[in-house]
DNA sequence: CAGTAAATACCTAAATCTAGGTATTTCATT
DNA sequence: AATGAAATACCTAGATTTAGGTATTTACTG
């Protein structure tokens, strides 16, 4: 018997994934969170044996949980749940040291394998992720560094994807419009984009609006 | 009895919504579709009670797919499941004349609530759909009309998406970088949107990316 | 207490985008 | 053959972003 526990900031695919597995003899939802907040405070108490783990969620997000846990020193698998097949974050995964990596237009039967897979000490990572990761592990290495941006910059990210001007953010935050610059800046050079598009493009990818 | 025919293209998404219904007396799949064209083929065969729609698909997206269906005079009631709570689409969704709006992080009560509730003649959109759109109401009315990109204008907005600038997507293109910015002015207009960070937005939302 | 990360602010020059136009060619449809 | 949409191209002025810096204050951490 295989023990379970879903993140995934939407009730739905939560819900769903209680009802596929509540089928499957062997594996076994033990429980489950909507962020990743809330899925340390129950995991505090609970201990299963993969965890199935959406990247882009707001609060707290997958890989920040996936450091968290690392960092307790919790031993247990993580199976990532994702939307898009983006090589910066597949490598960035499997740096942080997760077992495998669905999309989530896999089916069921996919699903099922790729648990049972990891439970058993194996990896798994669906076709199109490997794939794609290949085509880029030539590239930017140093990419794979953590990301993180800071309170106040993913407040102006937001802010700059939602349109406004520097001069409007600066206004809005009460600051000067230099300021805006300068995180604007820090942004772009931590984030390892080249200009606001690359920025709000990742301001979607990392589930940020 | 009530027969839901379901449109998402993650087949995770498919699965855990039949699996929540499996359980349910009243409420039976009868058939699924992992994009807008499949779809309609299918439903060339099938009539369903209720359409379970994800807007944001590649191929051919929710909005076009219920365009479709209408012209064809189908009769069957609509119920969209969306990830952002995006007023531009909802509005433009209700024009389309949808019974109703779910997001994603909705529950399987909430689910099961708005399908009855739209199959019995009604509708459903769930309160922070509501409360989003009233805010947005009053503003630019004219946006509701068909956002259609031409061709030539969505290979740009990628290439915007991209990061590139106008004159690296002329040479691209070996047009001008007149063109272009004609085409991005164009775009701009279109869509409604202020800025580029915009542009960048629509196009995840419109799932080009 | 020393060191560091975060947030703040300033400056300049160059690159890029935005807004307001006008105008021609191509292609498909009526 | 005419209409209209799509794609193309050009122009100018002003706004905004980008790249290269430097520098101060605050707040937390070892």
């Amino acid at each position: 018997m295989i023990r379970i526990f879903v993140v995934d900031d939407h009730q739905v695919v939560i819900d769903g994934i209680s009802s596929i597995f509540a089928e499957v003899e062997e594996i076994k939802i033990i429980g489950s969170a909507l962020n990743g907040v809330e899925a340390l405070r129950k995991l505090e108490t609970e201990s299963p044996d993969v965890l199935l783990l959406d990247i882009n969620m707001p609060e707290m997000d997958g890989i920040q949980l996936v450091r968290e846990l690392k960092k307790q020193g919790r031993e247990l698998k993580i199976l990532i749940l994702t939307m898009h097949n983006n090589p910066q974050f597949t490598k960035q995964l499997i740096a942080e040291g997760v077992q495998g990596c669905v999309l989530k237009n896999a089916g069921k039967k996919d699903l099922i394998y790729a648990i049972s897979e990891i439970n058993n000490g194996g990896r798994y990572y669906t076709d199109a992720v490997e794939e794609t990761l290949k085509e880029s592990l030539d590239k930017t290495q140093e990419a794979i560094n953590q990301v993180q941006l800071t309170k106040r910059e993913v407040e102006i990210v937001k802010l700059i994807a939602l349109e406004h001007t520097t001069n409007e953010i600066a206004e809005k935050l009460s600051i000067s419009a230099y300021t805006v610059d300068t995180h604007r800046k820090n942004i772009i050079n931590k984030l390892g984009v080249k200009n606001l598009a690359g920025l709000v493009r990742f301001a979607f990818e990392k589930g940020l609006l």
